[in-house]
DNA sequence: TTGTAAGCGTTATCAA
DNA sequence: TTGATAACGCTTACAA
C-alpha cells in the first residue's frame, strides 16, 4: 500500500499550517478564498483521500452503519438493502453487511463487530426476539432499527410485515378452496418469524373450525434443499405422515416453496392438481414458475425505506423517540392453487 | 451513545497502565497469567469493545474489506459474495458492500469511499474495462481483485468467468436447434461483459457462415423491465425490426430472460413454440420457470471463492504475484429452446 | 485569517 | 513483568 498522503504533506507543500488545510477541505468560511481553492488544488493533485478512520476516532462519526441478516443471498433481503444502500450511498454513509446464518453466536460476533467498527447504526433482523444478543445493543445504546421480527423489549424501533396476518391469508385462501388438510413448512422453530407465522396458521385454522394437526406442522431451514428434503421424505414412506395426508403446502418462504416446485419435478406430482402451494414473500422470479406461484406478497421496498429512513433520523436528530411500523402483507393470487371438492 | 470502554478504563480499575492492558488483551505472554486473567475478566464485565478505529489508525489493519458490485440485488452477483462474506466472517474480517449501478461515478465514488475506510483490499466488478477508476486503484496500490471482467491493464488479479465462450455456447445450441435469426438481447454497451458476450456472439455466427444483422442486436440495462419494454416495442411495431425477424432470444443474463417470460404472458405467445430463449448465469429460479429455462451456467460459487483467497493471500503475504484465474461456463439444457425446420 | 495544541483509543518502542 | 511515551490522521477549541 502506498504510504497516503495526509492534511500534513498538503500543508507542507501550501506553506500553511495543518489546521487550515483541515479547514479549508472542510469549506469552513473562515479561510481566505484564495487558500481554500489552492488547497483543494493541491489535495486534488496529491490524490488526498481523507482517513475517516481518523476522522471517526476523533469526531465518532464514521459515516459507516451496519446491516445485519440472517442470509444475505435471499433475493427477500437482497431487495431490501438494495434499498437500503441506495439511500446510504445518496447520504454519504457505507454499508456493512454481515450474516448471521440464523446463528446466534455469530449474530453475536457480528454485532460486537459493527461496535468495534463504529458504526453510527445498525438495521439488524434478529435472530431470535429475546435473546442476550439484543441486550448488547440496548446496553450500548446503539442505534437500531429492527426489520422481519419484533423482539420483545419495548424501547425497540421496527418496521414489520404481520407474518401472523400473511398465514391468516394463505391459510383463509386455502380454505376457500376446499383445503383441510394444510401441510405446513415453516421456517426453523427457533425464529421468531416462523413463530408468527404459526400462529396466524394455527388461529385461522382454529377460527375456522379445522382441527390443527401437529404432523402437518414442520420447522426446517428456509432453503430449496429442506424443503425437498422434507417431501422426499413423506413420499418414501420415512415420515409420520403420508402423501395422502395433506392437499395443499403453505411456506414460510418463496424459497421453500421453489423446493416444492423441485419436489414436483423429481417427485412426479403435479402443482397444483395433486397439491396446492401458497408461498411468502412474493420474490421476482415467482410469477414466471410453473405453475405460477400464489403467494403472499411484503412489501419489500417499503421495508427497506422505512427502516432506513427511521435510522438516519435517529441518527441525525439525535432522537430517542421509538418508532413502530407495521406493514400489511397482501394475497397474490396466481396458479398454484386448485379448487377442490371434499367428499 | 453511551461512552465508550477503552483500555484506560479497565486498567485504571485493574490497577495497572493500559499499556499493560493492552498486551493482556492481546495476550502477550510476555504479561503475567494472574493479571492476564484479571484483565480479560474486567474488560468481559465492562462490556469491552476494541475499537477498530484506533486500532486502524494506529495499525493499518483494519479487518476491512470491500465488494463493489454493479447490482448487489442480482441473484448473481448475491451468490458471488455470500460465499466471500462467509469466508471473510470466519476469517474475522467485515464486508463493506457497495452498488456503482453501472456507473462510472458512482463507482469512483466508491471506490474512493473504500480507500478513506481504510480497506484492506477489495473485490470488484469495475464498470468499465478501461476507466480512470481502475488507474485510482493501481495508483493507490490498492490490494484488488477483478471478476466478471478483465480490465486492460496487465498487473491485475482477476477471477473471470469467460463471456465470449458462453456467448458462443448459446448460439452453438441454437444454430444446432436451426435457429438462424438470433435476437441478442445484451447488458449495457459500455459494459464489458456486454462486448465479450457480443464479440462470442458475433464470431460463432460468423464461423457458422451466418450473417450478422446488427438490428437484432441490442443493449439494455440488465432488469425485467427493459427486457419487456424491448419486446413490447418490436411487438407493437415501434421498432426496426418486427417479431418475425427472429425466431430465437438470447440473453446476457437471466434476468433479462425472464423479462422475455413476463412479455410472453402480456404479448401472449410462447416459449419455445414462438421463440426458443437462451438466458446467462443459471441463477436458483430458472430451473422452475415455464419452461425451464435452458442458459448458460456461471460458476459463481468458485468465483466467488477464488476471488477472496486470491486477496486474503495478497493480503496475508503481501504478495504481489499476480494471479489470473478464467473460468469456463457450460451450457445447461431445459426446455427453453425448440428444434425448428426452416424452410 | 491562520496557527498551536490537545485529544480520540489504540500499537509499539523503550526504559524501569 | 510492567510502565511511560510517541505516534497514527484527524477535529476542535483557543491563541495569535
Amino acid at each position: 500500500m502506498k504510504k497516503n498522503v495526509t492534511i500534513k504533506h498538503i500543508a507542507e507543500y501550501a506553506g500553511v499550517s495543518f489546521s487550515t488545510v483541515a479547514k479549508a477541505l472542510r469549506n469552513d468560511p473562515v479561510v481566505n478564498e484564495k487558500t481554500r481553492v489552492k488547497i483543494h488544488y493541491i489535495a486534488r493533485e496529491f490524490n488526498y483521500y481523507p482517513n475517516i478512520l481518523a476522522k471517526g476516532l476523533r469526531s465518532k462519526k464514521t459515516k459507516t452503519i451496519g446491516i445485519i441478516l440472517n442470509d444475505i443471498q435471499s433475493p427477500f433481503y437482497s431487495e431490501i438493502y438494495k434499498v437500503i444502500g441506495d439511500v446510504l450511498n445518496k447520504q454519504g454513509y457505507t454499508m456493512i453487511l454481515c450474516d448471521s446464518s440464523f446463528d446466534l453466536e455469530l449474530e453475536k460476533k457480528n454485532i460486537t463487530t459493527m461496535i468495534s467498527q463504529g458504526v453510527e447504526g445498525i438495521i439488524i433482523s434478529s435472530v431470535s426476539e429475546k435473546s442476550d444478543n439484543i441486550q448488547i445493543i440496548l446496553d450500548y445504546d446503539l442505534k437500531t432499527v429492527f426489520i422481519d421480527n419484533i423482539p420483545e423489549f419495548s424501547n425497540i424501533n421496527y418496521v414489520y410485515v404481520n407474518h401472523e396476518e400473511a398465514a391468516s391469508l394463505a391459510v383463509e385462501h386455502l380454505i376457500e378452496n376446499g383445503h383441510r388438510d394444510i401441510l405446513l413448512l415453516n421456517g426453523p422453530e427457533g425464529l421468531s418469524s416462523s413463530q408468527h407465522f404459526l400462529k396466524g396458521y394455527m388461529e385461522k385454522l382454529r377460527a375456522s373450525g379445522i382441527e390443527i394437526k401437529n404432523e402437518l406442522i414442520r420447522f426446517i431451514g428456509i432453503s430449496v434443499e429442506e424443503s425437498l428434503d422434507t417431501l422426499k421424505n413423506i413420499f418414501f414412506g420415512k415420515d409420520s405422515i403420508t402423501k395422502k395426508d395433506f392437499t395443499a403446502i403453505m411456506t414460510l418462504s418463496d424459497v421453500i416453496a421453489i423446493g416444492i416446485y423441485e419436489a414436483a419435478q423429481q417427485l412426479q406430482f403435479a402443482i397444483p392438481d395433486d397439491y396446492s402451494v401458497i408461498g411468502y414473500d412474493n420474490i421476482l422470479a415467482t410469477k414466471y414458475l410453473a405453475p405460477p406461484l400464489t403467494t403472499i406478497h411484503q412489501p419489500k421496498k417499503r421495508t427497506g425505506l422505512y427502516s432506513i429512513n427511521l435510522l438516519l433520523e435517529q441518527i441525525n436528530n439525535d432522537s430517542k423517540e421509538l418508532k413502530k411500523i407495521i406493514l400489511s402483507p397482501e394475497l397474490i393470487v396466481r396458479g398454484s392453487v386448485k379448487k377442490i371438492n371434499r367428499c
